[in-house]
DNA sequence: GCAGGACGGTACTGACCGGTTCCGTTTGCG
DNA sequence: CGCAAACGGAACCGGTCAGTACCGTCCTGC
């Protein structure tokens, strides 16, 4: 019985929470088939090999990810500090265990791979993202303070697997808060 | 020829070094036997398993990197802000690959593993050093600066890490002046 | 109703993994 | 000198890895 939803589509689905829940190196093929009950050739004849399967995956993940953001910091007013409530929500899940692009960052330790790069274009987008936001704001150099927007952020989201809470958010936006303010005077 | 040299000091610098350069699970027993010429039984009679090996290896980074912060930060005139003075000759090094108990952190993705736990204890110790710093400083609350500051300090690591330059230590500066300066007003 | 494409299942390959065992040699110490 | 501990080297184990090949089946469109 061959279901009617495309295989690929439940390969990307089983992967990226593999993926993020014990790491892509610690995910073989043999387990993302199963889970998603994909079978072998199917897998192959979609994705040259797992590499591919991974640079796919993040690829939706950066996508879905940027427009989850967008949506919850709509939600919490649109200023450029809602990225921290945006974060504090994503420490709060239990399943949370930091950034999918950095902890891809960190297992490919080659920077010229594929999924090095993709994960680096995912920050770099999100950076953009929150440069529009400070821009918006009508700080004087956007560009500048997106960039120490971004570290806190990543700082934020390091300390949060570190501490298994969601405190650290706050504490970064404590921070951003006030050189929003100093951006402002 | 037996070497004079212990056999599980040349195995623990290779692990390190192996560890830290491509990652704890990229790395196999068998290349960290042939960098350090230690032969396969010698291996797992100095240790029981390669988990053992991880653990003793990050608790020996562990005390060394905490050593060589004070140092530097000494060097740096020994203020708090000088813990970001030695980040950023740690970015500027051509093997740089982020931190070790982050990365390791990120790796074994149990929190539960004696590594995972391992990486924690060194962020706590760093904490703990950045808190005695600030504390000479005579600031009203070192305790709460102190988690700003290494919030800020992995920000910088892994935005380093991104970005292959150093720039990042110089970002984070600025931005702990900048709460150093409230915290002393 | 029939053909073709997408599919799941299984068996297999060669490479590598962590770990065990045995053996011959070297070294330091009494 | 002689012995015991520490050592390096190599063969080997079961398990798992990514990737290939083949087969029978289902669903769709004609």
């Amino acid at each position: 019985m061959a279901m009617p939803v495309q295989a690929r589509e439940r390969l990307l689905a089983a992967a990226e929470d593999l993926f993020y829940a014990e790491g892509i190196r610690a995910v073989g093929v043999e387990r993302i088939l199963s889970v998603s009950g994909v079978g072998r050739a199917s897998f192959y004849r979609h994705f040259p090999g797992k590499d591919d399967l991974v640079v796919a995956v993040l690829r939706a993940r950066d996508v879905r990810w940027r427009a989850w953001l967008a949506e919850r910091v709509e939600a919490h007013g649109g200023g450029p500090l809602a990225v921290f409530d945006a974060l504090a929500e994503r420490f709060a899940r239990e399943d949370f265990r930091g950034c999918a692009f950095i902890n891809t960052m960190v297992e490919s330790a080659d920077p010229d791979s594929a999924a090095h790069r993709v994960a680096a274009e995912h920050k770099a987008a999100v950076a953009d993202y929150v440069r529009g936001l400070l821009a918006g704001d009508g700080v004087a150099d956007p560009d500048a303070l997106a960039r120490r927007f971004v570290l806190l952020m990543d700082g934020a989201i390091v300390t949060a697997l570190r501490e298994r809470t969601p405190e650290a958010a706050g504490r970064a936006r404590e921070v951003a808060e006030a050189l929003l303010a100093a951006a402002r005077r």
